[in-house]
DNA sequence: GGATGACTTTACTCCCGTAC
DNA sequence: GTACGGGAGTAAAGTCATCC
């Protein structure tokens, strides 16, 4: 049977040229439910009816219209990725991952990022047509999405190294793999080991830095004592950084191995370890901790 | 000709910006 | 302040073909 598409009780007054299910539906002779069902291939429908409307919807390069699925079931099929340090390594790497998990889940990911305040994108992200959230690497944004909870329903998920109390997150333990590496340092013999980060001192400052208290509990463990290089983020330039960790191994002699925060103050500290005059592995381990390709 | 299942249609709904 | 338009989904009802 098919139907009286041409006295649909709709004529919408068109805006632009797209095709909407109704211009199939007139096409094919059939009703917008009927074609509805054959493109998202729910319900039943004839195989001859089916292949008609797929054919004439592909003619007419028919494409279902997201804001106006969205207005009926209330998803839109976009999960919005905000925060992460996009130039580095660590977080590009999560963002690329992240999409290909939502694409094979049948998302779509919108990355929202800005150099400036990260709160806006909070704020513009109530008018955005989003199913969810994923936060990486900015705590303090799923604070504002806590405080803004009343006006903001979709769910938020934090991803980071650390695990916070009370917010949905993905948790990611490095400890495992970076005590493995710590040990296999000292099964080479390896006694010196220091740690690099970015810190300015020697002191715990960020809880956050899950790396250094593994490493000061590994030290402690071994009955080994913990030394620091600071690769001074206070200092503008890279090469003055680089040069800082340099003055470091000229005054205290290179350590046997570092294990550094990330695999950026890993390349950083290894051109301060080659300026210096040493070598890498035969003189120095070098431990970097993201997965950077050439630090494998 | 009644029962059944497959197929199709109708009416209503969603939310929000815009026009009146 | 109210009505309307935009595009698609849902529930319920209607139509048709087939079988016994």
């Amino acid at each position: 049977m098919e139907g009286n598409g041409n006295k649909s009780p709709r004529s919408p007054a068109r805006r632009s040229g797209v095709t909407t299910l109704e211009d199939v539906a007139q096409a094919a002779g059939v009703t917008r439910m009927t074609v509805s069902r054959v493109i998202s291939g729910k319900g039943h429908a004839s195989a001859a009816t089916q292949e008609k409307i797929l054919r004439i919807a592909a003619e007419l390069n028919y494409t279902a219209n997201q804001a106006a699925i969205a207005l009926t079931t209330g998803r839109t099929g976009n999960i919005a990725i905000i925060g992460g340090r996009l130039n580095r390594h660590y977080y590009t790497n999560i963002v690329q991952h992240l999409e290909s998990q939502l694409n094979a889940s049948g998302y779509q990911m919108k990355l929202l990022y800005t150099r400036s305040d990260l709160k806006e994108l909070v704020l513009a992200i109530n008018s955005a047509v989003v199913d969810g959230v994923i936060i990486v690497d900015q705590f303090n944004l799923v604070e504002e999405f806590r405080f803004r909870k009343p006006q903001f329903s979709q769910p938020c998920v934090y991803i980071d190294a650390v695990k916070y109390q009370g917010v949905d997150c993905v948790h990611n333990n490095v400890r495992p793999a970076f005590t493995q590496a710590l040990e296999h340092i000292i099964s080479l013999g390896r006694k010196r080991i220091a740690y690099a980060s970015n810190s300015r001192d020697s002191l715990v400052i960020f809880n956050t830095e899950q790396r250094r208290q593994i490493y000061l509990a590994f030290m402690g463990a071994k009955g080994l004592e913990p030394e620091f290089i600071s690769a001074r983020p206070d200092l503008e330039s890279l090469e003055e950084r680089i040069q800082a960790v340099k003055e470091h191994i000229q005054k205290s002699g290179c350590p046997e191995a570092i294990v550094c925060k990330n695999d950026e103050i890993a390349l950083l500290v290894c051109r301060a370890v080659l300026d210096a005059g040493y070598r890498i592995s035969e003189d120095v381990v070098l431990l970097g901790c993201d997965g950077l390709p050439f630090m494998t």
